[in-house]
Formats: C-alpha cells, sequence, structure tokens
DNA sequence: TAGACTGGTTGCAATCTGCAACCTGCTTGG
DNA sequence: CCAAGCAGGTTGCAGATTGCAACCAGTCTA
C-alpha cells in the first residue's frame, strides 16, 4: 500500500501532510466526511470509488488519526467513520482547495457549489496567508526557517 | 496518464482542485516553485522523482496553466518552469497543509521548517476560514449551496 | 426464517510508477 | 573549433497500484 516510508521521513510538513491525503482518493473522502457521510456505502456511492480502495483508504485514515471508527448513530449494530479532531482541522486545507477550484477549474456559466455561512447566507471569505497583524501575505512575502525545538 | 475525463466533470469545487494538484508530486513541485525552484534539474534534485514522472508532471501543470515555460533567467538556452498567476494562488493551499502538517505529522522534538513573515520574522498566522465579518467558522457552521450563474 | 443490505475480502486484468538506458541540443575547457 | 559533459528529456520494461466483479460473513426486517 502507500508505503511512504516513515524511516526516512521528510522534513517538510507540507509533504507529510500530503502522504496523508495526497492521493486520489483520501482528499475526497475527507470532503465528504465534512459533508456529514459517515457510513462506508456512503462513501462509496458518493464517490463511485472501488470498495476494496476504499476500504483502504478508510483504514489507512483511521491509522493515522484522521477518522475513528465508531458505532453507528442509529443504534443498528453497524459503525461509522467520524472525522477527529486532527481530522477536522483539515478544514482549511478543503477550503481552501475549494476557493481555488471555484476561480480557476470552472468556467464563468458552470453550475457550481459554493460554501455559504450558516448564520448569513453569505460566502465565506477568501482564504489567505496573514502575517501577525493581518496582512495578506503573497509568496514573496515569507519565508521557511528550519526549527530546532530544544525545549529540553 | 492521468485520464481524468473532463466530459464528466465533477461540480464539486474541491474535486477539480484535485484533478490538478492531487497526486503524488504535482504538489510537492509546486511547493518547490515557491520556494523559487525553476528547473527541471532543480526539481529532479530536490524531490529524488524519476525525470519521466517529473516531465509529465510539468507538461500535465503547464497544460492547466499552473506553470509557464519561459527562457531561463540566466541568458542560457534552456527554459525554466515559472508559475503563472493561477499557480501562484496556490499559495494558500500550500500554506495550510504546511501548518497542519506541523501540527499533527511532526513529533514535539522533531526539527521542521516553519513559514515566517520576511518583515518581521514572525510565523505567520495559522489560516482559517472566515464569515465576511471575519469570524472563524468551524465545518458545522458552513454548509454549500449550488449555483447556477444565470448572467444570460 | 428467507431475503436483502452492510461492510467488507479476494482474484485478476489493466493501468501507472519508477529505474535505467539512451538520445539530442547546449555549453565550456583546452 | 572540437570533445567532453551537462540539461532536459524519451523509451522500454518490471513491478506496484488501481479498479472491476465475484464472493462472503454478519445484520436487519418482513
Amino acid at each position: 500500500m502507500l508505503d511512504h516510508d516513515s524511516s526516512h521521513r521528510h522534513e517538510c510538513p507540507v509533504a507529510r501532510a500530503s502522504e496523508v491525503i495526497g492521493d486520489r482518493w483520501s482528499l475526497l473522502i475527507v470532503r465528504d466526511a465534512f459533508d456529514d457521510i459517515r457510513r462506508f456505502s456512503e462513501f462509496q456511492k458518493s464517490l463511485g470509488v472501488a470498495k476494496n480502495i476504499l476500504a483502504a483508504r478508510l483504514k489507512a485514515l483511521v491509522e493515522v488519526g484522521v477518522f475513528e471508527i465508531c458505532p453507528a448513530s442509529d443504534g443498528s449494530a453497524y459503525k461509522e467513520y467520524v472525522l477527529t479532531e486532527k481530522g477536522r482541522e483539515l478544514f482549511p486545507i478543503v477550503v481552501s482547495l475549494r476557493q481555488w477550484g471555484e476561480r480557476f477549474q470552472f468556467a464563468p456559466h458552470e453550475t457550481r457549489s459554493v460554501l455559504v455561512d450558516n448564520a448569513t447566507g453569505q460566502p465565506v471569505m477568501r482564504m489567505a496567508v496573514q502575517s501577525a497583524s493581518g496582512e495578506t501575505l503573497g509568496p514573496a512575502d515569507c519565508h521557511r526557517i528550519r526549527v530546532t525545538p530544544d525545549d529540553v
């Protein structure tokens, strides 16, 4: 399976995140989970993915702690896949992908779906990288530094 | 190759974005581009990816308009792969992945890299989904609606 | 209690990936 | 200006991954 050998892990956090949700299906599974999909068969129906692939992905996502398996909320003996805190924190990633897709991968006339604030019905704000003081930063306004925590 | 047949495109913007950068390498190529990598051999060295795969990915990314091919900035006859506006707008996606990776995919003691504001040296603000009025929104605070632009 | 549904597993064919070898057009040292 | 080497690929092939279909064991329900 996705054998991202953890013995020589990447130092880059982007690469590590990509190991978890960087394949063809995992991200879409998480997206569906944000849309309150929880059951194996619901994921399969929504995504149209092969059952063996879905089973493998869900298993991997449970192993890394993005999902947890819970007893079904309808009282039956079946189980549900529910996002953990770690999984719910993927929300900004999914939304930034959504916003980019909306802007650049749709023709102007195409039907699409947009994300709106429950409270106001307004579309959510476009996500941006911000400085500590709240200014929007572009790629050229930032740089990476290496940090070695030495807090014994 | 990545045959995401455009005859039955997804309506979901997340899926459309995922078609572009949802594979094992494309996202990391873009990440490197934000780190000022431009040449084929530099990408190859940085990523350790097979040359045929890199060539295929760069070609696809040029075709969808994320990169453009420019003459080399050093005056040689070689070319460079430079992010377009569309490509630069992937920045929030890469940063949100980075921040999630930093928080959840590193042990506390591990060396990692973090993104800081050039101007202040401070780490950039954690990205969040915000309402039009600036409040942070969680997954439960939003919902999707379908929009069919009917502007003639 | 039979039949359908849930949540998978297994086998196999087709596709995709990555390695290595090769190739062509620049570029540079002598 | 010529040979050697580098940049930027392409091609062939073996192995890994994907997806389809068939099958199967529990669970539910009429």
